[in-house]
DNA sequence: TCCGGCACTTACCTCTGGGTACGTACTTAC
DNA sequence: GTAAGTACGTACCCAGAGGTAAGTGCCGGA
């Protein structure tokens, strides 16, 4: 197991290095394509799946409700279907995914800074 | 044109939202499968290949060699050569990378803690 | 009537990230 | 001789991420 426990046997952390750790998967889901801009559109607030597609440019409908799928599975978001016709569906973070997404949010708000010096490096 | 401009027409920052945008080839870079461990792995000292290649559970020494070449190409990291027999390469972060691996050190640390909770999520 | 909105799903396809295996040339150790 | 270390590169393959297009049924608007 790659878990750390302490004397009890209770797993105290993962360790992402460790390809069998479980931390590895989520660490997968979390920065997959996207996931990260799905996270951190979400930041701002509760959006429909209608306004995530339109907000994350170059996404289409079918892998918007892919990643949607594997965040709520992975407890990171809540989904809420209004009895509407049609139906409205409301996507947000989960106490767990804004904890999470503090940290993704930090790591876009830096590249979205530094673009141009990071250009400038790359040229 | 994706980047925000001021008055004279300066880039100020890049929106990673638009698909058009360079920070968005970024930050896939930078989130790609092996990168965010790589970037990791370096935050705690130089090393050389075969020792991120042992660090890195699961990675093979393609993609680790292909990851590297991305990053370094991106400005992230910076690779030294020592004339010795068989040459022996060692990686280092580069300003810019440090800069940037502040912020996925957050991201990789909250996993590694959370997970038992995110496990416990999910089940 | 058609069109758009809504939130997906399904079918079919492409292609790339990632995988395995082998190769390179030099050195040292057994 | 083989094996291991060094840091890659090359050849071949493929799973699945990702893409396009169409479909679903209800509603309201032109």
């Amino acid at each position: 197991m790659s878990m750390q426990v302490d004397g009890l046997g209770h797993p105290l952390r993962g360790d992402v290095f460790d390809s069998n750790c479980p931390s590895r998967t989520i660490l997968d889901h979390v920065t997959s394509k996207w996931a990260v801009l799905v996270l951190a559109a979400l930041r701002t607030g509760p959006r429909r799946f209608s306004a995530l597609r339109r907000t994350i440019g170059g996404v289409s409908e079918k892998m918007l409700a892919q990643t949607l799928r594997t965040l709520e599975a992975d407890g990171f978001l809540d989904r809420e279907v209004a009895p509407t016709t049609p139906p409205q569906v409301t996507y947000s973070l989960s106490p767990l995914g804004a904890e999470l997404t503090e940290h993704l949010t930090g790591l876009v708000e830096w590249i979205a800074v530094r673009i141009p010096d990071i250009e400038a490096a790359r040229s």
